[in-house]
This record gives C-alpha cells, sequence and structure tokens, in this order.
DNA sequence: CTAGGGTTAG
C-alpha cells in the first residue's frame, strides 16, 4: 500500500517533469532522449507528454517530421493530439497536401477529429490553394458543431479569401456569433488582397459605426486596399487616423504607409515617412523604399539608398537585390545591374529565377541579347516563362528575328499559348515586311487558341472608381469619352502625331487599325480624366498591364496640350508624364 | 487527453 502510493507519486512527479523539460528542448538529440524516456519508462501509453514532444519534433527547427512520423508509427491507438502533432507538422512542411490524406484517414480510422484537427488541416488548404478541401472541411465542421468556435470560423474565413473565394469568406463571417477584431483584419487582408479592395475600405468604416477598435494589424490591410487601388485620398485619411493613435509606433505600419503612398505615386510622400520615423526600420523597410524608387523610375535614388542601408549595417537579401536590379532596369542603368548581380554572392544572396529574370530584361534592353540568352542558358535552375517573354521582348525592339524564333519555340514548348508572346514575333515579322510569316504565325494562334488577357485601367474621381476595357462603353459617360478622343487624336495630328499600328495584329485596313488603338483603356481613363476633373489637377491612372506604346505617345502630347500631369501605373512601373514627356525618358 | 489553434508589411 504504502509503496504503491510511492510509486504513483513518483510516476506523477517524474510526468510533470518531463512536460516542463520538454520546451527547453534545443536540439533533436534532447528530443531522441527523451522519446527514449518515454518509451522505456513505461509513460508511453498515455502520457500527454508523448503528443507534446510529438508536436515539438514534427515542428521545431531541429526537429524532424519524418523521425515523428516514424514514432508516431509506434503508438498503438494514437490520440487526436497525436495526430494534430503530425498535421501541424505537415502543413509546415515542403508538402502541406499530405496533411488532406492524415485527416482522411483519421476519419477512415474513426479518431475524433476535433477543432484543431480542422484548424490545422485549413490551414493546409490556405497554403496549397485548395479550393475544394476547403468546402468539405467547412462541411466537417458544420457537421461536427465546431461552428460556434470563433478562433476556427476566423481561420476557416481566413482561408477562403486565400484560396480566392471571397463570397464564402463573407458568408463565414457574416454567420459568425462572435467576430472579434482578428476575424474582422482577416476579412479585411482578403478583400484588400482579393479583387475587392474597396469592399475592405468599406468594412473598416463599419468596423467605426459598430465601435471596433482597429488595430495595427487592420490598418495594414486597408493600407494594403489603397495601395492596391492607388486611392491615395482614402490612404492619407487612414495615416491622419494612425498618427492620432500612435499605430506608427509599429514598424509593419510604416512600411505599409511607405507602400501606400509609393504604390499612390507619391514617391516623395514615400520618402517622407521613410525618413521621420518614430521607430527603427527593418530590412523590410529598406526594400520598400528602394522598391519605391525603382518603380518610379528613379534608379539613381535607389541605389543611394541601398549602399546607406548597406552603411547602416542591413544585410541585404533576396528581395534588396530585385529591387535594386529592376531599379537598373527601369532607368537602363546596365552596367551597375551586371555589377549589383556579380556581388549577390558576396552578400550570401543566391540568385534566384526573378533575379535572373531582372538581368535579362535588363541586358535585352539595352540590345545585348546575345549575352541575355547566354546567360538563360547558363542557370542552373528551369528558367520559367518570364524569361523568354523578356527576350522575346528585347528582340521585338532590336528587330532580331532569329532570336524571337527561338525564344518563342521556347514557350511554345513550355505550353504557353499567351496571345501577347505570338503578337510579338508577328511584329517582327511585319517590320522585315515577311508578310507570309505574319499569315503562318496568325494560323498558329487560330490553331493553339491562344489566351489573351484583357487590358483595363482604372481613374478615380470623387472616391468612386472607374473601369475601362478596350473600346468600353460602359460608363455613363461614354460619348462625351469619345468626342474627347476625337479632339485628342484631331489636335494631336496636327503636331504631327502618326498612329504606330505595328502592335495591332487583325488583318484589317491601316484606319480600322488606328481605330483599335484610339480606344484602348488607358485613352479612355485619361479622356475621361480630363472632361471629369478639374483644369491643371494631375490625372491617375492604374493599368493592369503595361502600358502600349501608342497609348504611351498620345498620352506625351496630351500632357503638353492640356497642361495636365499624367501619372500612370503600369503593370511594373510609373509613367510620370509631363509637358510632353515622361519620367521613363521613352526607356521601358 | 487542463492546453494548443485565428488576423500582419517588401
Amino acid at each position: 500500500m504504502v509503496r504503491e502510493t510511492y510509486t504513483y507519486t513518483s510516476k506523477m512527479n517524474g510526468m510533470a517533469n518531463l512536460e516542463s523539460i520538454i520546451p527547453k528542448c534545443a536540439s533533436f538529440s534532447h528530443i531522441k532522449q527523451l522519446q527514449a524516456y518515454i518509451f522505456t519508462s513505461g509513460t508511453f501509453k498515455f502520457s500527454r507528454a508523448r503528443s507534446k514532444l510529438l508536436d515539438l519534433c514534427a515542428i521545431a527547427s531541429f526537429g524532424s517530421l519524418s523521425f515523428a512520423i516514424s514514432v508516431f508509427r509506434q503508438i498503438p491507438s494514437p490520440f487526436t493530439n497525436d495526430f494534430n502533432a503530425i498535421i501541424r507538422g505537415l502543413v509546415q512542411s515542403p508538402q502541406p497536401s499530405t496533411a488532406f490524406a492524415w485527416y482522411r484517414s483519421m476519419q477512415r480510422g474513426s479518431f475524433r477529429v476535433d477543432a484543431l484537427t480542422c484548424s490545422f488541416t485549413l490551414k493546409a488548404c490556405a497554403r496549397v490553394l485548395a479550393a475544394t478541401e476547403s468546402l468539405q472541411l467547412h462541411a466537417n465542421i458544420i457537421r461536427f458543431g465546431f461552428m460556434a468556435d470563433s478562433l476556427l470560423g476566423t481561420t476557416l474565413l481566413d482561408v477562403y479569401a486565400k484560396v480566392g473565394n471571397l463570397s464564402y469568406a463573407r458568408l463565414v463571417f457574416d454567420e459568425m456569433q462572435l467576430r472579434d477584431i482578428a476575424s474582422w483584419n482577416s476579412l479585411i487582408f482578403g478583400l484588400a488582397q482579393g479583387s475587392q479592395a474597396s469592399e475592405a475600405l468599406d468594412l473598416f468604416k463599419r468596423m467605426e459605426v459598430e465601435g471596433l477598435k482597429p488595430n495595427e494589424v487592420t490598418v495594414m490591410g486597408v493600407l494594403s486596399a489603397c495601395s492596391n487601388m492607388g486611392d491615395f485620398k482614402e490612404g492619407e485619411k487612414i495615416h491622419g487616423f494612425i498618427r492620432n493613435q500612435k499605430l506608427d509606433i509599429n514598424v509593419q505600419v510604416c512600411n505599409a504607409l511607405i507602400d501606400m503612398y509609393a504604390n499612390c505615386g507619391f514617391v516623395d510622400k514615400a520618402y517622407g515617412v521613410f525618413d521621420n520615423m518614430g521607430c527603427r526600420k527593418c530590412l523590410v523597410t529598406w526594400n520598400t523604399m528602394i522598391m519605391a524608387f525603382a518603380r518610379d523610375g528613379d534608379g539613381h535614388k535607389a541605389l543611394k539608398l541601398f549602399e546607406q542601408m548597406e552603411k547602416a549595417g542591413v544585410q541585404p537579401d533576396a528581395v534588396t537585390y530585385l529591387a535594386v536590379l529592376s531599379a537598373c532596369n527601369h532607368a537602363g542603368l546596365v552596367e551597375d545591374g551586371v555589377r549589383l548581380f556579380n556581388t549577390m554572392g558576396k552578400h550570401e544572396v543566391k540568385p534566384n529565377v526573378k533575379h535572373y529574370g531582372s538581368l535579362v530584361d535588363l541586358l535585352g534592353r539595352a540590345g545585348r541579347l546575345k549575352e541575355a540568352y547566354n546567360l538563360i542558358n547558363s542557370m542552373s535552375m528551369v528558367p520559367d516563362v518570364v524569361l523568354w517573354q523578356s527576350l522575346l521582348g528585347a528582340c521585338r525592339i532590336y528587330k532580331d528575328v532569329e532570336m524571337a524564333e527561338i525564344a518563342l519555340r521556347k514557350l511554345v514548348e513550355m505550353g504557353s499559348n499567351n496571345c501577347g508572346d505570338f503578337v510579338l514575333l508577328s511584329n517582327i515579322y511585319a517590320a522585315h515586311a515577311r508578310w507570309n510569316d505574319v499569315g503562318r504565325v496568325r494560323d498558329a494562334m487560330k490553331n493553339r487558341e491562344v489566351k489573351k488577357v484583357p487590358g483595363f485601367s482604372y481613374m478615380e474621381v470623387d472616391g468612386s472608381r472607374h473601369k475601362f476595357f478596350t473600346g468600353d462603353k460602359s460608363n455613363a459617360r461614354w460619348k462625351e469619352i469619345y468626342s474627347k478622343l476625337d479632339e485628342i487624336r484631331f489636335k494631336i495630328k496636327e503636331l504631327g502625331y502618326v498612329a504606330e499600328t505595328s502592335c495591332v495584329l487583325h488583318d484589317i485596313g491601316e484606319e480600322e487599325k488606328e481605330n483599335q488603338l484610339c480606344y484602348h483603356s488607358e485613352k479612355l481613363a485619361v479622356a475621361f480624366g480630363l472632361i471629369s476633373t478639374s483644369e491643371g489637377t494631375p490625372i491617375h491612372v492604374i493599368k493592369n498591364l503595361r502600358i502600349c506604346g501608342d497609348c504611351h505617345a498620345v498620352i506625351k502630347l496630351v500632357s503638353k496640350i492640356y497642361e495636365r500631369q499624367i501619372i500612370v501605373r503600369d503593370r511594373v512601373r510609373f509613367h510620370k508624364f509631363k509637358d510632353g514627356f515622361c519620367s521613363c525618358r521613352d526607356y521601358w
């Protein structure tokens, strides 16, 4: 009797000690020693320490998921927690989708799935963008009666937003009994980064109405919405709110502010925030600001900041190099770009496919096609389509048929059926008057059912956004817009403008081609800006693709004739038109 | 089988 009591207490103490030691494990060998102890001491069968250790082993950087799995296999009848430990580890592994199989095996084996199991498995959905699996899990969660769990609800809505199912994210949000700040933040981020940025702002305003206090995460979400939409006015209001609430002591909030101003075309204001930060700058701060100068085409400021960053003792990372390379690219600083690329190794940054892409683009634009081609072939990794597309684009500038054919062949081999690629090759043939080849490309396009990404542009007036597609007549004032375009066409012809019809592929007459160019989305947006904003105010336009060559030429003239500053944010950079010139100095 | 799980910038 006495002896039994003794054994009992010592065992309890042993387990308690064991559990308190587990978080102190600092190496794989510590884990293994404890695991061996649990195995041999007889506590393996029921011990809670077992699943805790499994958990640590599966997720810690010094742990080993495969070892955790092999230990799991030794458990005669694993508990839910043991499964959870493994699933959590799988989600963070390079193959998150393996978590689904484990989840299913739990159900098959009639093991109890709990809210945590669902939470981890949902995370796997988010990581691999598994839309169907998230729906299935949602159904399970309802069936198990877990919907009242607000943490799980937030995870679910977050996953829906991340896999692109915004309407379901909203639905979950609306149906949650208990919504806390994280639920709101999650939906705001989802909307901001999806295609419903203005809805994110609406939600932010609704928070105020419902008496909820936005925190630093919330403002980062709405700033990212403003950044995406180029909504400078709202962004500035939020900046005011941030100052009031003293949220700018948070470095991430400051970074989001810099990004917002830069993405709205106000690189100076971005720098203002950068220069007056009340908190310590971090790597992302420098990267964001360098990227801002890069997108603005100010290569020298970007490179100067890069030097300052090094002096401040901040080690550059892969993103920093991408930013400086792209700065060199947009500013035509070829030698600097090549030099920087070659010094990456010194900072222990390994070039990835994006760095190569930037350098190929840089060399190509500078007419060094052969070097660009050799660079692609020298890569140790598989080149992606972007590299060949860059080379193809450069071939068009320099009218290099041979190289263009190689690039397009590669693209076709890689399964690309992007309309733009074929058009580029066709343009090059056309430039050499090789009309048979032009026809051949056109036939190939018909046979392949090439995909065309529709171009569109935004223009914001008085807080509402107007979206234009090519030849769009959906705007309430479309008639005025089109007659403004007629007026523009008339005026610029007087200045000697000739339409650049080479980028129109269709088998139609010159006049018809000119008409097609005439109603490109960016032109519609600029014309709308002219008629709907007061004289002398700048016009901001955002385009989803790169600006077209003809539009570029026309907008330069428009900026002169109408004495307007016109700022176009395209897919990769800003074009700031003033007095007939563009900030890109026609190098893009 | 006390707990653990949710939102965050380039």
